[in-house]
DNA sequence: GCATTTCAGATGACAATGTCAACTCTTACG
DNA sequence: CGTAAGAGTTGACATTGTCATCTGAAATGC
């Protein structure tokens, strides 16, 4: 039998799916209130039960986005095989392959101004990097590099989303942009 | 006397600085065809005279904000006395500025889907860029350090806005990062 | 076991907004 | 001078976010 806060639950989840799944398919513009209800077997006043608001069903999206992010460096720094060239390589490609793969949600995440709680996670996602690269470059140079190399994995997200960074005009692409920048560490 | 293709080139402006104007006191929200209208002195109908839709308006808008960078870029890169490294550090300070200084314009300076008419602006904002770049690295490598360091500013401004590039957490900022990439240049 | 409270959900209503169709009126042009 | 063109206005409509109100079932207190 299933207990109220129970049923609750599910709605809520329900509603995240469908509002994510409807951001995915459409863009920003496709998430409306009634549609994500209509997708989740409730009416269009049900998400103002579980959400503050539309902003706030959205910045939960984008936080629960970072979450499973930051469990999958968490999982992936674990490894004690793994060189860690390669843990830091995985990590910036997972990063590109979420900005590939679903830049509506991926724009979601970045978006300004941004959620309290969706920073902490954004936050706690980058902490596993940061350990990686302590191995590589030093506990000094760490955040240096850090911040180098995240902004630089975002700035050709957004380019290449846009249509700046087109091959016929720079002769080059993301990854080879990575490469040199992976290539310019320093050894720890 | 003012002749009808006058006053509808001047009410055409008119739409383009309420909107903009809009745009950057209160962010895309806040740029409405109603109150556009209103601002230019016209009906909530008159931009659909001037503009196909909304989107169009702002692509409008988007694209004037980089021919006026790509004219900033071609006057900067004309003056013969300023040293190649110098104009350089001035053209990626320009692009800081306009993220920093209307946040809102920038952000739709680099919108996805972005319009044709604003990526040829986009692009004939880029080619002094590269025209510096080839006197510092020489015009093999330019492209390649050029895409390097606009995606660089690109992902800096847009983690900076979005609050992920605190100076407490990486114990760097925007500035010293570019620092970084200007010092990593081969000189040509 | 029953009365009461709580709360998820449904629904009616409303204002804001983008957009279109129909209309007006001035201006350019034959 | 008459006519066409087109800038601008206005009425209308669908969509959407949001709130107030209502409903019904589950949890809670006695």
């Amino acid at each position: 039998m299933i207990s109220r806060v129970e049923s609750a639950a599910a709605t809520r989840r329900s509603l995240l799916d469908a509002a994510a799944a409807l951001l995915n398919e459409g863009g920003p513009e496709a998430v409306t209130l009634r549609e994500v209800g209509s997708r989740a077997g409730v009416s269009r006043g049900a998400p103002y039960r579980h959400f503050h608001d539309k902003d706030d069903l959205l910045a939960a999206i984008a936080a629960e986005a970072w979450d499973r992010l930051a469990d999958e460096a968490v999982a992936l720094s674990a490894d004690p095989a793994r060189p860690a060239h390669d843990k830091l390589r995985d990590m910036l490609s997972g990063m590109l392959t979420i900005g590939r793969e679903k830049p509506h949600l991926y724009r979601l995440m970045h978006r300004a101004p941004a959620a309290e709680e969706m920073l902490r996670a954004a936050a706690r996602s980058q902490d596993p990097f940061l350990t990686v690269l302590s191995d590589l470059v030093g506990p000094d140079r760490a955040h240096h590099y850090g911040a180098l190399l995240l902004t630089s994995v975002h700035g050709i997200l957004g380019m290449e989303a846009s249509g700046q960074l087109s091959r016929e005009k720079w002769r080059t692409d993301a990854d080879e942009i990575l490469e040199t920048l992976l290539g310019a560490l320093p050894a720890g």
